[in-house]
RNA sequence: GGUCAGGUAGCUCAGUUGGUACGAGCGUCCGACUGAAACUCGGAAGGUCGGCGGUUCGACCCCGCCCCUGACCA
């Protein structure tokens, strides 16, 4: 052995069957799983997340998954230093690290040196406030100070305004000039190989009916009914098929069980194709048929960066 | 068998006192994206307005018949 343990990345839409592979090629290098995940960090929600099972866990450590409540919030900026913090210290203990997941952003955080600007919750709500009185004009006053911001936001979307201006106002310095790195894909791990996994569309949206199926014969209602009595933070939240069971068992929208189900695939079919599109952008990827690559780790190490798929 | 309501975009429905469908929401497709990202937001495609006849310069909107759906009465 010489040299640092590699950095693996196993990234696709989901539904894919990352997971599984993941668990083959860890256990098989003695590596940790770092799982780039915005949802699976949250102790309560363990089913419609398809996190790892105690057993997997058990045979590989996982990094980054049950660290948060589901009252607490959960950011790319708090997930940055936490991820790389982990990535360091399995390294340093001489395994190899396989990021798994596929929440996009969260991944090029993690992988990329990318610098988030700060917050300020006072800032933003005043910012918030003048952008919700009128967007068009927040807008303007955005393409004045900063065109290349401007350019790249919609002028009807108000949350990636407020954020622009409140930057500006917190940093002094242009929403846009964070951006630099974005282009670049240069990764912070020097020996990042990135698999992709995909499959035809049909077979994909057919994985995803299935498994919400199975999630819920697999007791994902009764994980929800628990979550009831609970304050959910603004991004637990937002979790797919949470909101709109919890909704359902408060009595809340569609009455009817199946219409409630239809929605959960409709919302994770829609999230898939984002993730596909996401990931589709970054030159690093190298794409595979879930058949194909037995071992991300061997096939990673071994086919030259870039090459073809 | 009869009465009433209804048949308009893939779905749920608006709408025109007769003048080329202003359609809306949802879905679908394409796309943007740096501190909510499973978020947020943008764009596009999609309709012979149930069928056939009639009235009219002109009908999706008026008339007749027919078909289909739902409710009710028998």
């Amino acid at each position: 052995m010489t040299g640092t343990p590699p950095v693996v990345a196993l990234i696709g839409p989901t539904g894919i069957g990352k997971s599984d592979l993941a668990m083959q090629a860890a256990a098989a290098h003695d590596a940790v799983i770092v799982a780039i995940d915005a949802f699976t960090v949250y102790r309560q929600m363990t089913v419609g997340t398809a996190k790892p099972s105690p057993a997997d866990r058990e045979q590989v450590p996982h990094r980054m998954v049950d660290v948060l409540d589901v009252e607490q919030d959960c950011s790319v900026q708090w997930f940055q230093p936490q991820a790389r913090a982990a990535i360091a210290a399995a390294r340093a203990d001489g395994h190899p690290v396989l990021l798994t997941g596929g929440s996009g952003l969260y991944f090029r955080a993690v992988v990329d040196p990318l610098e988030f600007p700060p917050t300020d919750p006072g800032v933003r709500a005043a910012v918030q406030a003048g952008v919700e009185a009128d967007v068009f004009a927040a807008h303007r006053r955005l393409a004045d100070s900063d065109p290349a911001a401007a350019a790249k936001i919609d002028p009807a979307n108000v949350r990636r305004i407020t954020r622009a201006l409140e930057v500006a106002e917190l940093t002094g310095r242009p929403f846009s000039s964070f951006r630099t790195a974005w282009d670049a894909h240069d990764s912070l791990y020097p020996d990042l190989r990135v698999v992709g996994l995909d499959l035809p569309r049909p077979e994909l949206l057919r994985r995803i009916e299935d498994r919400v199926q199975a999630m819920l014969a697999d007791g994902w209602i009764e994980e929800c009914r628990a979550l009831l009595d609970r304050t959910l933070s603004t991004s637990a939240a937002q979790a797919i098929g949470y909101a709109e069971l919890m909704a359902h068992l408060r009595g809340e929208g569609p009455g009817d069980p199946a219409a409630v189900h239809e929605r959960i695939v409709i919302r994770t079919r829609r999230f898939a194709a984002r993730q596909r599109r996401w990931f589709a952008a970054d030159p690093r990827v190298q794409w595979h048929h879930p058949a194909e690559a037995a071992d991300p780790l061997d096939l990673a190490l071994r086919t030259p960066t870039n090459g073809p798929c």
